[in-house]
DNA sequence: TTGTATGCGTTATCAT
DNA sequence: ATGATAACGCATACAA
């Protein structure tokens, strides 16, 4: 059978340079026991065949394909994106390919039949999903690595940055400061809302002072929760939401009432996203490194930068002169227009009172 | 060896079932050389063992993998969500998988070690990658069927749907009208700028009443983009921008010089992607269904749907029944809070001499 | 350090 | 309509 120019497989090379499959393979995979000299002739060859190894009968040999899986759950594009840029970089010039699971209520059976058919190298969860323990046991049953992003060590404090955020308010003079809470089922959103807690109570307001309106981390409950918020009599000084879409319709929903943001009343979003810098104001956000995060996250993957099964070996450098990660990560509150100090008179006079107590025990 | 429950294989379907490997080959791939008592009794058996047909194995055997690239170059994360979403709803059910491929300047090289290493089914070529004939090729080299969004038919009449947005400015009393325009390089972008073009032509406004300042689909270029129209004088009572995101940066810019919107300036974008929803005022838009577009094309794939190989045989309904997409998609205007007619008094004097002798001509 | 034989799970060819 | 056998291209166990 004619066949046009079919590439060239580890045989040709193999027969060209004079050697047997065996060491084509071992150059492939970086093994220690290719000599320094015999790696210079296959280069050479491989360069001049324009060999290039074949993923399928690698997956097929090794049961296990060149696919990180990112699963999420569409409820967050900001993070997503940022997510996915960093486990991009991190596989920048490996032979890996990034598949996007988007996977609502059928999250197992959908991540299952993935790792059924496809095999991946590693899995990637994005919050909320990377809460799900059913989800990491799947992975764990298909032998299969699992980063929970945001969820694994090494962590965002998320709870820590929150309370920053919230403390600057405080300290800038606000005292009625509404939250707009994410998912109850989310572990993130509910760290964030911790947060919140933590700082009034560390100013000594408690139970009391919480304005806390439920939404769903959209535009549209984000707005809805403001309006409530809004309705308050007191009305509040700063509204600070779990994440920037929320806090985005919290501007909205100001617009809409005519109260002026920053003037009238201060708006932070959390995770610091493109769209934090496309509102009117621009909005302060909490920074969190989810790029960063990714890509340190994806270094736990086989097959991922220089190291693979064999660098391990004698011949590559010392573990312990791998960088390591940070244990956590820092979640720092990015000041924009959308916040500024209380003005005077800004606030209702009823709330003052509670104020005057509560300062001296910060 | 003792291997725990490993997966059962179609040497195992086919021993229990008495028959060989082949039919149940056939009966995977739904050929319709298995007849119906066959396929009832192979459902039971593997219904029964749990069989799951191997992906790699499959590629291996089919030099062909079971992956869908999604290549963009970054430049417009909502278009790509939109056609993302539409992609992923196409293979819902089939066993592909949606691999992203994020390409800047090395988009033809990078596509070519993807195609090399993976054989994918099919490649989705995202704007302003899908313009790049140079893409195309590799894949036609590579024996790959590109889908080239926006650009393939079906696409979407941009320059018509451009031309209905200014349309309905003109038509509400605008007549000096900003354009940010998209990059140069990007084909869908020059679309976009012919219909504006259009719709001033169709009203008799020549060259003279054009003012375009370029932008690069950034929220930023927009912002500045819209600062040097604003500057003008007579200052134009609209501006439309080739994308939401420079539309949103308009709006920053009115902002920033204390312009209302719309009440002294109306504001529109295009793509009607979510940012559009969210802007404070709600951002008039022009929506183009990437979406469903993208679904749509995806058709074009072999392997989705209930569509193999073997289904366009005698078995399958014949061709002329199967839905034809439509020819050409349409882009509609959405009018949002951003546009309104123009006021009384809007518009400097200055401009009204030339726009007194030109509605006349309409 | 390098080579040999065999397996990975499927599809294609050609026969029946 | 179904079956026997040879690819598909690489990895692994074991031998040398």
């Amino acid at each position: 059978m004619i066949r046009t120019r079919s590439r060239a497989t580890m045989e040709d090379v193999a027969r060209i340079a004079g050697v047997s499959k065996k060491t084509i393979s071992r150059y492939i995979n970086n093994s220690p026991d290719v000599s320094r000299s015999m790696r210079a002739r296959l280069d050479a060859v491989i360069a001049e065949t324009g060999f290039v190894p074949n993923a399928q009968a690698r997956a097929l040999a090794l049961r296990r394909t060149f696919l990180v899986a990112l699963v999420h759950d569409g409820s967050d594009r900001a993070v997503r994106e940022a997510a996915e840029t960093g486990i991009l970089r991190a596989m920048e010039g490996s032979e890996l390919a990034l598949v996007v699971l988007p996977r609502g209520d059928d999250a197992a059976s959908g991540l299952h039949r993935f790792l059924e058919r496809h095999a991946p190298t590693g899995v990637v969860l994005l919050p909320p999903l990377a809460d799900r323990d059913d989800l990491a046991a799947l992975c764990a049953r298909a032998d299969t690595p699992c980063l929970r992003l945001g969820e694994d060590e090494p962590a965002c404090d998320e709870r820590a940055a929150m309370a920053a955020l919230v403390e600057w308010l405080l300290a800038n003079g606000h005292r009625r400061i509404g939250l707009i809470a994410g998912p109850d089922a989310s572990a993130s959103a509910r760290r964030r809302e911790a947060g919140y807690h933590d700082a009034l109570a560390a100013r000594g307001l408690e139970r009391g002072a919480w304005l806390v309106a439920a939404g769903d981390n959209s535009f549209s409950s984000g707005m809805e929760a403001a309006a409530l918020l809004l309705e308050l009599s007191p009305r509040p000084t700063a509204i600070v939401a779990c994440n920037d879409e929320m806090a985005a319709g919290a501007l909205a929903a100001a617009a809409e009432k005519g109260i002026a943001v920053p003037g009238e009343l201060s708006v932070a979003g959390f995770d610091d996203t493109p769209l934090a810098a496309m509102t009117v104001p621009p909005l302060a956000s909490v920074h969190v490194p989810w790029a960063r995060m990714a890509e340190a996250a994806m270094a736990r993957l086989p097959g991922i930068a220089p190291m693979t099964r064999h660098d391990r070996g004698a011949d590559s450098f010392p573990a312990d002169v791998v960088p390591e990660p940070p244990r956590t990560w820092q979640g720092t509150p990015v000041l924009r227009a959308s916040v500024a100090p209380i003005a005077p008179g800004q606030g209702e006079p009823a709330a003052m009172p509670r104020l005057r107590r509560a300062i001296p025990q910060a």
